[in-house]
DNA sequence: GTCTATAAGTAGATAGAC
DNA sequence: GTCTATCTACTTATAGAC
């Protein structure tokens, strides 16, 4: 069947989030008309609403799209029973997962606080199972006695905020690629964790 | 003198900027309009326009003034000859200044794009100066054999990561106070470096 | 599926009375 | 110094033609 000219569903839908994806990560969720994210994509404003109900569900489904990539790849990822080669699996495996897709990173960190409060528990849970899986990796090496940590919580937290640093100054094509970040930020991580 | 009726220049002024912090830091700089802004202050929208040009000036003093307080008070800290003591200091420093305004620190952080270009480059100037303490104090290090880093730059925004990525969970009166929080990620730090 | 047109509301900023 | 009123532009979202 011959589809109706100007009909672009299938193309359009993927091109509508990438649009967004990419304005809000350069100025914010607010500051990102739909008018702008209309004109990025090259069709009129109301065109959009054949995609998202709402501009708020556009934001969701990205920022629940990225946690659920990363959860999903982090499930393949093998899981050795040494705790140190864990931990280095986690790391390398954080740094190159976010190194590869910036502008979704940067949108779910920093806009949280413009999900409504159902979206955004939703988003946190998310994120809470992601921590889990590098508390679990801590607790085994402190029970193995190979770690030494004051408190797996926050180390925990204090080794994914340094890893997801790296989203802020790295750029492609620069002095390091991601394989030599990688070993730099596990050579601090072991380091920092270390009995 | 007595004033004229309805004029607070000396106290609205104050409650204008703290305002403004407390709003950008809850929902955004792009998300608080002006009317929010003199709504938390109760005054009229038209009335702020006595204390900022305009709307962009307020985020810009906002931030400029939260640099300038950082690099004042890092400018009056003891500077000892040890590299590691050095290190200690700047790490308690960093946790303690942050954990006291984090307001401030949210919105110094996130509302970087929201600056116009010129404001920009004079905050990005400011937060590296700040960077080339900690920059420094490691160089030293290595250069006395006490630190092993592979790299000093992406070993000071490593830290600063670390270290900053404190304010999104600590909380007053919770379980720990701001000391021991100083200790757990001090030891961190030293161990992440250590030759 | 996309368009134009529009509804209904809000934005930043200014003018002039008091 | 603060108020009310207003200008101009822009916002999200919808209705209906094609």
């Amino acid at each position: 069947m011959a589809r109706t000219a100007g009909s672009h569903s299938d193309i359009t839908g993927p091109r509508v989030a990438q649009a967004a994806l990419r304005l809000f990560a350069r100025h914010g969720y607010a500051a990102v008309s739909m008018r702008q994210i209309a004109a990025e994509v090259g069709v009129q404003a109301g065109a959009l609403y054949n995609y998202t109900p709402d501009k708020q569900s556009l934001l969701f489904d990205l920022m629940r799209g990225h946690m659920d990539e990363l959860l999903a790849a982090r499930a393949t990822a093998p899981a050795p029973g040494d705790p140190v080669a864990s931990l280095e699996g986690f790391t390398r495996f954080h740094i190159r997962f976010h190194l590869e897709r910036p502008d979704a990173v940067f949108v779910s960190y920093m806009e949280l606080r413009n999900l409504t409060p159902d979206n955004f528990a939703t988003i946190e849970g998310l994120r809470r199972a992601y921590e889990d899986e590098l508390e679990g990796i801590l607790r085994a090496g402190v029970a193995a006695g190979v770690f030494a940590v004051a408190d797996t919580k926050i180390t925990t937290l204090a080794v994914i905020a340094m890893l997801t640093g790296v989203t802020t100054w790295y750029r492609t094509g620069g002095r390091l690629n991601v394989a030599q970040v990688e070993t730099i930020y596990w050579d601090m991580v072991r380091k920092a964790v270390a009995g």
